[in-house]
DNA sequence: CTGAAAGCGCTTACAG
DNA sequence: CTGAAAGCGCTTACAG
């Protein structure tokens, strides 16, 4: 019998025990001050029943709920691996997590959906809120942690070193002779973006290589963005021998296009991204990248926000993560022939 | 600033705006019967103060709130695929969803989780859940849908053919010459892990080959829980050629076993595993397996639990999904040297 | 068209 | 040690 009747309530409880629900509510939280024998009675009345208190009414009284927040936007890779880090962070920390995801992806509320729900949720239900890679920025009345947050934000958050990052992706490119390096940008109100565009060009004028604005296309780090930019530079006559995308679900999509145009990776073209997702190490061939560790990224948000809840914060608000390099089958020397 | 004071209240709005709280409800909520002037001077106050209804107060009070919830106990490679096919389906469909997840892994409360985190979700929080991989019979006052239900259950549901796709995996094994094949088995309360068994068992049966009990470890989908089995299948003098294991994650730790002990996979030992988690593909050499679909699993429940809400479901109430053999490298005929 | 009042299921001072 | 009552922030009949 899976849908019974009407869900079990403390009154019900109260009323086959004999006893107010003051009561009950004090045995059902281990409050001290009831009599071992009244003890007895409430607790096999629940168990009779089967009652669970229930969350929204509890935290709707309460103050505090033991239940942490976090709020996305679409449920990726990334998420993923974000959500592992976070949850492996709240393990037996006494705080439960609760993930708020709308599905509302391109409706009318696409723009500011983090603050909404952060709203909504954080008034009451949680006790404090991870906020992942929000469009805005976003403020609430209990502690937030914000993963990858817009630019120049002041809200305590994690964030990946990307302008090292994409410094290095870069440098790595140059390393292998190539000089016509091409950039696919992410959303540029992220601050993410912006680092990472700013490490291509760092790299590129410490090795006195001029950038060419031709050789910049705008994408949004939704892969598909990556389509026609990706394209675009591939059929010029001058075009680059090698990308650097600034995700990499839009690097999956430079290889696609790649090969499309009959293009060989990393032959004719050398490839490198930005996020190490799973799919980059399973792409043919594997895809050269920057891993920003992203379970670490929901790791210490989580560490973070725990300790912002109870007040133990010690450490910067604002942590920078370290990246790494990840040479694989994507990027190789640039051909003398194709060598200006 | 991050935090400010108190969130802004329903109350807060009605006095800005000079009406009750009644009134506000009913241009929050878009209800009609409300004068234009009183609703732009609702509208206002709203915008002045950031207001945003709080999910909880308005969940108590109402029957619908149109967030669908989900319960989880760890989240792993598994869960993550599931959450992408449950948001795919639920895009544009007025639904938000709510994941559960309890951070007190290996606490007291361990057993039973599901139940308790449903009843407290589903009195009040949701229109309806899906539960997935319980380690018992669930049951709620409003719609389920179990993915991976325990055996016998009656509870709508949505499953991948694990008898299907075990014998198949065996059949796979036998087809290769190989007679002496060893199997680490899962929770044996899950359907889930009954039926690879079933499949294991009847794969053998039909190829008349008898089953060999010392050649059965019971694990319990813990990868961790394969690592003394494996141990223990390998360093018999009548060692098994393969072994399926009924999780990748399992059978992954079975190739790690192999690894240390010098076998070589295939060569010595062929290993299948089942589910097809990311991770399998990357793993030296890549793991033969059977592909579940856990999108698909994610996105039918959360198809049919839609519908089973809005009491349009028509359809059967336990579903069963199709699986698919992976053939990749961790398996190959049987060496004629040990062939018994 | 609008408001006062009751109530969703709890928790928490306040009395006793 | 226990209960009556107020109240968390909303929504919804019910009056007017």
């Amino acid at each position: 019998m899976a849908e019974g009747g009407s869900p079990v309530t403390m009154s019900d409880v109260a009323r086959l025990a004999g006893v107010s629900t003051a009561t009950v509510s004090r045995v059902v939280n281990g409050r001290y001050g009831v009599s071992a024998s009244t003890i007895a009675q409430v607790r096999s009345a629940i168990e009779r029943l089967g009652y669970e208190s229930s969350l929204v009414a509890a935290s709707l009284r309460r103050t505090r709920t033991n239940v942490l927040g976090l709020v996305t936007h679409r449920f990726q890779s990334y998420t993923a691996e974000v959500l592992k880090g976070v949850m492996d962070a709240l393990t037996q920390s006494g705080f439960d997590l609760i993930i708020y995801a709308n599905s509302d992806v391109y409706g009318t509320y696409s723009e500011g959906w983090e603050q909404r729900h952060l709203t909504r949720l954080s008034g009451t239900l949680t006790d404090g809120c991870i906020v992942v890679t929000p469009w805005g920025e976003v403020r609430a009345s209990t502690p937030i942690v914000v993963i990858d947050p817009v630019r120049d934000s002041a809200v305590p958050s994690v964030t990946a070193d990307n302008l090292a990052g994409a410094t290095t992706a870069v440098e790595h490119l140059l390393g292998l002779g190539h000089r016509r390096i091409g950039f696919i940008a992410g959303r540029s109100s992220l601050a993410a973006a912006w680092s990472r565009e700013e490490g291509y060009r760092k790299a590129l004028a410490e090795a006195g290589v001029p950038v060419d604005p031709a050789l910049i296309g705008r994408g949004d780090f939704n892969p598909e963005s990556a389509v026609p930019l990706a394209r675009a530079l591939l059929e010029r006559p001058d075009r680059p021998t090698a990308i650097f995308a600034a995700s990499d679900g839009m690097a999956l999509k430079v290889l696609e296009v790649a090969k499309e145009m009959g293009l060989d990776v990393p032959g004719d073209l050398s490839v490198v991204g930005f996020d190490n997702i799973p799919e980059s190490a399973l792409a043919e061939p594997r895809l050269t990248t920057v891993d920003q560790s992203m379970y670490r990224l929901g790791y210490e948000a989580a560490h973070m926000l725990k300790a912002l809840v109870t007040g133990e914060w010690e450490g910067p608000r604002q942590i920078l993560l370290p990246t790494r390099l990840l040479v694989r089958g994507s990027t190789a020397p640039v051909r003398a022939a194709t060598r200006p």
